[in-house]
DNA sequence: TTGTAAGCGTTATCAA
DNA sequence: TTGATAACGCTTACAA
């Protein structure tokens, strides 16, 4: 039989005053003596009570807790987020629940009903999105949705995305200052909207030049799919000399195997760029520019939609990332 | 003002039913009639309804939470076990809350009790551990508690742990077969229990042959730390042929500045073991020899240690962490 | 099989 | 400032 926690009920006999007064010795700004509040507390400790929060949210209408929803939440960008928007939570006294998702839209509805069901105070989306019913539902029962890097042009919850074309045409800038002329654009084929936006900002500033370029797409957003990606755009007749990737990841496996298997110095021979400043892009290996998210940035917006007061004139943020200058890409001379 | 979420009382209303009957309709094997059940689900559905976990919790004395502790969860191997914890305790029917430390034992302290306020129904820590009290409140309280690669010795907790000593003899010996004998540890100054019995099990196995071992400690257990330790190792008089790293981490700085900085070649000048068998371990650029850590393994321990019915005898479980032979050490020929 | 009523551990309201 | 009492949304005897 599973033993119970001490209650308030337990602590109130100890320190002989009222289940109440226990109450507001753990609610801040209560009306109490000082001298209750101490033999409260001083019984408190002693049985090593603690608020229970399940019941307190019970009457207040508020949990505490926030949902992060998350496909490979152990890859490096994902986990990094993670980490960062966890640790916000709590700083700001609420606390994390995590449900992995596949990318498919019924996992991630089955993910927002778990999230309804423990009555989280807030749902934060890093992938996925589900049907428009399941969203409005949610937001109905008076949940906060935020959806981060979801392009969707979807009504109601937050959305906080990057500026993904605008870093585009600046990836074909510094390719064209660095000299080069035969492009290439390495892209997954997951079609997320925002790696989506990318490759179309990539090709549309690429048009505006009147250049060309080879653009190829291949499994997951993975290392392995970047080792793939290069075999297929470095073999050909019309060998590229600079390669947008749409992850680090990505461009990680691109970098080995031009490297190891054709023989290509990075970047007199080619030229990369990333995306995402993952750890491993500063890595002596690699030592890739790239794209930088804005993590705290996105934490921040983040925490911004989920406070009480949440302005209305958010609901979409656009945030910059920034190009890490390392030493995939020839300076301009 | 807030809104409220769907009640039973509500959907009760709407199906013509008593709120008892709303909820047998939703608890699994309880008496009630195929017809109610139906229409009690329409209702629910129209409405929106999701069974208030909270208050389920009150009610059952179990709140279906599971609360990971965990310091620095955007490291490979840490955001790889938090991910495939997080899926177990899903499929178990669980959710997994996250707390995040520094290494400091009274961080780890107010994670457990944050644990406690929600009333989890038990915790995983994945790195530190707080004061013995606070422990023994989780437990007497009826919170289990599972230690994943802390090898204190404490009694009442599960205990997840690696054959650390072991895996240590047989780095030594894929070394000696590879014809190394000047030996090196590199190590973080961090001193967790499961590290320094992988440095203690790689000395004393030295010691049994008679040759000595260089040993360096420096910072936190990062790649960073792999590149200072490199060059102090490296820039000695009597440069070591082998380095056993005690996380692939570290191996994977020592490896870059060791061909980089010292132009040695792995693994014909230098040899590599490290340990956790990250995903850039296989990478290309690094192709390194690695015990991996069980993960699967550790996972379903984990659920195993908090399964209803768990046996006492698990209290102390050891597992085994495999070689996986890539291309840092050299062949026995 | 069903509804009524009590109880879970809180906070909020209202007198005292 | 304090204690009694009524919610909160659920489960679970107990009767019907």
């Amino acid at each position: 039989m599973k033993k119970n926690f001490v209650s308030a009920q337990d602590v109130a006999a100890l320190a002989g005053v009222s289940r109440s007064a226990v109450s507001r010795a753990f609610t801040p700004g209560a009306s109490i003596a000082d001298d209750t509040r101490h033999r409260v507390v001083m019984a408190a400790n002693t049985l090593g009570y603690q608020v229970n929060q399940l019941a307190r949210g019970l009457m207040v209408n508020r949990s505490g807790i926030v949902c992060l929803i998350v496909t490979e939440m152990d890859t490096p960008y994902r986990s990094r987020l993670v980490r960062v928007l966890t640790q916000a939570l709590q700083d700001a006294g609420n606390i994390a629940m995590i449900i992995n998702t596949d990318r498919s839209d019924e996992s991630v509805a089955q993910a927002l009903q778990q999230t309804m069901r423990y009555r989280a105070d807030a749902s934060i989306l890093l992938s996925g999105l589900p049907d428009r019913s399941i969203v409005q539902r949610c937001l109905d029962n008076g949940q906060r949705l935020v959806l981060i890097n979801r392009d969707d042009p979807i009504e109601g919850p937050y959305r906080i995305n990057l500026d993904d074309a605008g870093a585009a045409r600046q990836a074909l800038d510094a390719f064209l200052a660095a000299g080069c002329r035969r492009l290439a654009f390495a892209n997954s084929a997951v079609g997320t909207p925002s790696l989506m936006a990318r490759e179309q900002g990539f090709l549309e500033a690429a048009q505006t030049c009147g250049l060309p370029v080879a653009v190829a797409r291949h499994g997951a957003t993975l290392y392995q799919s970047g080792t793939t990606l290069a075999q297929s755009l470095l073999a050909g007749p019309n060998r590229p000399d600079a390669i947008f990737c749409v992850t680090d990841l990505i461009a990680c496996g691109v970098m080995d195997v031009a490297r190891q298997q054709f023989e290509l110095r990075i970047p007199e021979d080619l030229c990369i760029i990333g995306f995402d400043d993952i750890e491993q892009a500063s890595w002596g290996a690699y030592e890739l520019t790239s794209f930088a998210q804005p993590i705290t940035a996105i934490a921040d917006a983040a925490m911004a939609a989920l406070a009480d007061d949440a302005p209305n004139g958010l609901t979409n943020q656009r945030l910059n990332s920034p190009l890490i200058w390392r030493k995939t890409v020839r300076e301009p001379s």
